[in-house]
DNA sequence: CTGCGTATACTCGCCTACGAGTAAACGTGG
DNA sequence: CCACGTTTACTCGTAGGCGAGTATACGCAG
């Protein structure tokens, strides 16, 4: 299970769910992508979307149909979904849906090289994060009930989601705030010390050396 | 600010937070990274390694002290972290915490091409996330658990930062499966209905048309 | 002491991602 | 009606990501 994809990229998932509408060219897949705002859903660069699509077609997945050209235009290529795209499609979404990646985010990333900073440093980092996070959940919020007026509920749960993220970042955030203000996250000190001196007690002394080879 | 970072692999800023403490070689900063479980934290690909330490010595951010050969082993390169090297991993950890940056998970992408399987599909693989990120979490709490006993604190946020953000996820997919299967998503017989015959309401016909150019 | 599995320590090369560049056509303000 | 910005529609080059392969040393079972 979860065997290699042919074509990794989630852009050509994007354009897998939207050429199964109606056949396309590239351009126009893009046009359409971007005015359902999938580009928020998903990690999309449009420089790779002419590589993604003639891997797709490589692999079987969409077909070229028609190679009209309209006046002086360069040929455009228009291309329709094949049955083995159709169920490339479904079989990945199927995967995306049932399976819990590890996927650490650039802020878990952050946390772990957090102690190289001094705690003095990284409280009001993470203040300042804390507001940008409450504008981007009030902006995620607004737009949210605007499009609620002109959008089922079905094409909107991945805003939803992201929103609900968003707000039990902030509440993380605020919580460990709350702690490294008030003085009771433990270790506070020695944390401190540490970083002004450049001493490390025994302890962490310690880990410093794990995985250092015994020579 | 924000500037491009001379080597943007996040595994870059693994090596230098590592190199900081005492020169290595190459091979020793992987399984020192390994053994703190930094793969855990970070998108760490160890095939990328020796690329990512030559192109950070390029940039000046680390620099070879010797090149000390044992016996008939190949020369094993020992690198030292320069001061541009640890003002760029200082000010990397900085923009790390400070700036939430909006990356669109796995799961963010499949929720927004769900609507391409059927509802009474969508449910059962669902509730087998839910299963399965239950299990993590189990997991990943006794892991905590235990480590909480050899290690500070300040190395554990992000591994309960993890813990927090999958509880939280796994909160919001079991309110979405109670309105799945109590039948009260709206617009859920209209999904159901189109998944069968193929028809779309008007409305959501409309939908599929945006972006379609004029011709 | 010899064979073999495992840890150590890398190298190589393909292939993809993606930014930057290009160029025609369209529209629109003066 | 023409200059100029914008949209349409791609092409190209290359950095670098990453899997797979390689080779040596080491421990230890027989």
């Amino acid at each position: 299970m979860a065997r290699r994809r042919p074509v990794s990229n989630l852009l050509a998932l994007a354009v897998l769910t939207v050429v199964v509408q109606r056949p396309m060219h590239p351009y126009e897949m893009a046009s359409v992508l971007r005015s359902r705002g999938k580009d928020q859903d998903m990690p999309i660069k449009w420089g790779s979307l002419y590589t993604v699509v003639r891997n797709l077609e490589k692999h079987g997945l969409l077909e070229a149909v028609e190679s009209g050209r309209q006046g002086a235009r360069p040929e455009r290529t228009v291309y329709r979904i094949t049955d083995a795209g159709r169920r490339e499609a479904d079989d990945w979404t199927r995967e995306l849906l049932r399976e819990p990646r590890r996927e650490p985010s650039a802020f878990e990333a952050g946390l772990s090289v957090m102690a190289g900073l001094g705690p003095d440093e990284v409280a009001p980092l993470l203040r300042r994060r804390l507001e940008l996070l409450e504008e981007q959940i009030e902006a995620g919020r607004a737009a949210l009930e605007e499009e609620r007026a002109e959008l089922p509920r079905l094409f909107l749960v991945e805003s939803e989601y992201a929103l609900a993220m968003r707000r039990a970042q902030a509440g993380w955030v605020r919580s460990l705030l709350a702690e490294l203000d008030g003085g009771t996250f433990p270790g506070l000190a020695e944390w401190q010390a540490h970083h002004r001196t450049g001493e490390m007690s025994p302890d962490v002394a310690d880990l410093a050396n794990r995985g250092r080879p015994a020579d």
